[in-house]
DNA sequence: TTTGTTGCAAAACGTTTGCAGCCTC
DNA sequence: GAGGCTGCAAACGTTTTGCAACAAA
């Protein structure tokens, strides 16, 4: 199991892509590859740009352009959540989550719940075929929820 | 039952909320308010903006000033689904849905599913207090699937 | 050798902001 | 009359694009 989520078969997933769309393999795209899969959590696009500046220089240009590779390939999701900058994160070696979003102060927290998660997957259509999904709670968090009252 | 939903009741909402927070009641926010509840279906901005400009001019600014607004009321709810326009959406009159969204095409399609709806709404937490949620399906809508397997 | 990819910088895009004048309150 | 709101245009910040140089195939 453990195997199955190593930074090997995701390269592999990675190359195949590449391979069958016709798309160069350069160091680039395994370096941000590798740079996401050894990172926990959500990120954007200005994070990840700088995370590299360290092990191997990629230009903004670059970082976007293999995100949107990632995407298609499914190795990564995007999530809109606030106003600025898209998230992402990786979808192997990470247990599917729902994601709780304060209101009023922007903050994500994330929770699992297994039996949601089913109701949600077993969802069938008849002229849709479903790849994944995202489930965003909005409400208050503990602390702005304070402050509100107290405010 | 239908008076609940109808202008008149929603208008008083906005008017509470504007009196409660000392806001003003301007004619071009009544006017926003008016067009956002006789449009069906999902807007943004600009698509709001251009319906306006044949009843009521409002600049984008006030368009933008005033969905703030409708959705600290929570008269309106925000969507961040593909990448560019935000989108938006009233509540009142609509039922809770849930979205499809196409990931080659990106049209976003509703459907409703009480059980699914109850599941989620029913999901408490201890340090959160949820006010609304967004489920968004992401996948192939019948017309996408067919191109990708034929082309 | 061919052609996809890179880095850079400039452009594009939706959204926000600053400001002078206007209009609720 | 005071101060919040409007329209306008310019600014903002993220993402995309055009192009010349480069490098994978």
């Amino acid at each position: 199991m453990k195997e199955d989520n190593s930074y090997e078969s995701i390269k592999e997933i990675f190359t195949e892509y590449l391979k069958k769309h016709k798309h160069r393999k350069t160091p680039e795209r395994y370096a941000i590859l590798e740079r996401i899969y050894s990172y926990e959590g959500h990120f954007n696009a200005d994070i990840l740009y700088n995370l590299m500046e360290a092990e191997y220089r990629v230009s903004l240009a670059t970082v976007y352009n293999t995100l949107e590779l990632l995407l298609e390939c499914k190795l990564i999701i995007k999530h809109q959540l606030g106003g600025q900058f898209a998230q992402y994160e990786k979808t192997f070696g990470n247990n599917t989550h729902h994601h709780l979003i304060c209101t009023n102060c922007g903050k994500v927290r994330e929770f699992t719940d297994k039996q949601l998660r089913i109701s949600i997957q077993s969802r069938k259509f008849a002229h849709f075929q479903t790849s994944h999904y995202s489930l965003y709670l909005y409400g208050l968090c503990h602390k702005c929820k304070l402050e509100l009252k107290n405010g």
